[in-house]
DNA sequence: TGGCTACATAGGAATGATTCCTACATAACA
DNA sequence: TGTTATGTAGGAATCATTCCTATGTAGCCA
């Protein structure tokens, strides 16, 4: 997906965030991969434009998107933290080879419920599912 | 669950695991809780009986256990680790107030599957929902 | 359009969970 | 009971992430 100057102003914008050239170019990174990338991946990736900025703008940058709903985080057990810049409503496939992640967009996963027995008293806002396996190239 | 020595010896030769006053202490403060303990907090419980235990056996241990299949982590987004000593198949609740963590036991999460459409070629093993909320005591 | 001000950025230091290293101890088997 | 492969303690190292702070700048207003 690419996205135009207006476009980024516009959801910016509307998420009421500063756009800075850093923040910029982070999120077109992110937005037009689906590949789900490290902060570190972010910043090496930016850092071709912005041969000056700091990592701790991307982890700051990250924490502003993703507090304002432009970006989500996603994470592989308990490895480093991946950034998502698909906000719709989806799930994962994770391969246990590569630890590739790809988006899965299925209704029916996004309507899954508890059964009223099994809730405990929660008050649930909603649930994430991520299957595992190979993927056809580790397979 | 109470857990007697005969059991804990039982447990560990089926899945090969060398029985040391260490392990049976770590694996035994996991197995009588639901609170999904950190490395830390096991490793506070059975510094109680075993003033001398390191860290590292603390790590080293849940990894064995966690290799031989008797006990599995359970990740809430990029927090700190945490443990689960239910290894039947099931699912969480996690809540977003206080943190903690709530067995699901429900055969219908267990059978969760992909529509064909989506599974992209993966070969898949298995999966893990999380339903996210508040619980009785944070609403 | 220029100036103000709150918020961003860079860069380096600090944190803290986890892993690594290694000398010593001990469970399991014969 | 001795041997040996494996576990343990303790301290050092790692490394993603966060904290700190002086300087820069986006966005608003006169």
């Amino acid at each position: 997906m690419r996205l135009n100057l207006e476009e980024l102003y516009t959801r910016f914008r509307r998420h009421a965030v500063r756009l800075t050239r850093q923040r910029a170019a982070i999120y077109t990174a992110l937005a037009e991969t689906t590949s789900h990338p490290t902060a570190d991946d972010l910043y090496q990736a930016v850092k071709r434009q912005h041969p000056m900025i700091s990592r701790n703008t991307v982890y700051y940058t990250l924490g502003v998107l993703r507090h304002a709903g432009l970006v989500q985080e996603v994470n592989v057990g308990h490895e480093v933290a991946r950034y998502d810049g698909n906000v719709m409503e989806h799930h994962h496939l994770i391969c246990l080879g590569c630890r590739q992640i790809v988006d899965i967009m299925d209704e029916a996963l996004n309507e899954l419920a508890v059964s009223d027995r099994q809730t405990k008293g929660f008050h649930i806002l909603g649930h994430r599912v991520e299957f595992h396996g190979y993927c056809a190239g580790c397979q």
